[in-house]
DNA sequence: TATATACCCGACTAAAATAGTCAAGTATTG
DNA sequence: CAATACTTGACTATTTTAGTCGGGTATATA
């Protein structure tokens, strides 16, 4: 089990921009040289947090983007859902009118994943940005 | 995220063990058409919680395989253990001399991924084989 | 003792997901 | 007008996943 780098990236570039921004932008070249990601990749990633109402951007010279909300009111479970990335964690599709594994019952572990599900869940939403921060005052 | 279908289908394979086990071994084709997983795929996953003694066999006709403990005695995270199944939330290396991102410090986001996998890891000591059976009376 | 059953084990592979790169822009500032 | 920096979709190499395949070995029972 593992996530995906979007998502760390994400978290990343997001704790980085908490740390080092006041009112201006923050260019994606410099959390790129500071978080040794790809640059490319991160505006990849910029595309979707701005598409969901994270980060605004300006252009031109000088541009970059900018948190809309402050630290500690950003959960982390808003910037998953904003890279569509969820935790998943059945083996069988809810959204069909069958059950798992092909049958029409549910699987004998389908309980069992839908609470890790709500038990990771639970662990995003109450976790803000300014946590991150918080617990990681000497670290770049 | 997600996890593999080995854990999975493990987890499943011995809930169906616990529900249906008396004494005498339960052979992998009862399984596999009772839960529809293959049976080549289930001899694979098989052979890894036998090496890590959670099952025994017996070879031959009306042969099969037996829980060598109780269900209540048996905990999730035993079963993901032998198959190499480990909660891997981080990008970076913990065994290396190097932090995250090929620096030398930790990444900002360390802190937190160690706390989930241990959030998670949680969850998996705490619950028991025979936990499912209890909330899948009505399942198969 | 023959035969069917069922475990044992390593090697292989098609398909999907991941982790990016690339090309070709557009907008803004100095 | 040049440099900077965001915008967007398409593309791709690599890795992982989810199995299959082939060729065993051991045992029970008829």
């Amino acid at each position: 089990m593992k996530l995906n780098t979007k998502s760390r990236y994400a978290v990343m570039a997001l704790a980085d921009m908490s740390k080092f921004s006041r009112k201006k932008p923050i260019s994606l070249r410099d959390i790129s040289l500071r978080q040794s990601i790809s640059l490319l990749y991160l505006e990849q990633i910029f595309l979707k947090l701005k598409k969901n109402n994270l980060v605004k951007s300006t252009r031109g010279t000088n541009g970059g983007y900018v948190l809309i909300k402050d630290p500690n009111e950003i959960k982390l479970s808003e910037i998953f859902l904003a890279l569509d990335e969820k935790v998943k964690t059945l083996g069988c599709n809810k959204e069909s009118k069958k059950g798992c594994n092909g049958k029409f019952t549910k699987c004998i572990t389908h309980n069992l994943w839908d609470e890790l599900e709500s038990h990771i869940n639970t662990f995003f939403e109450n976790k803000k940005l300014s946590d991150l921060i918080k617990i990681n005052q000497n670290r770049i």
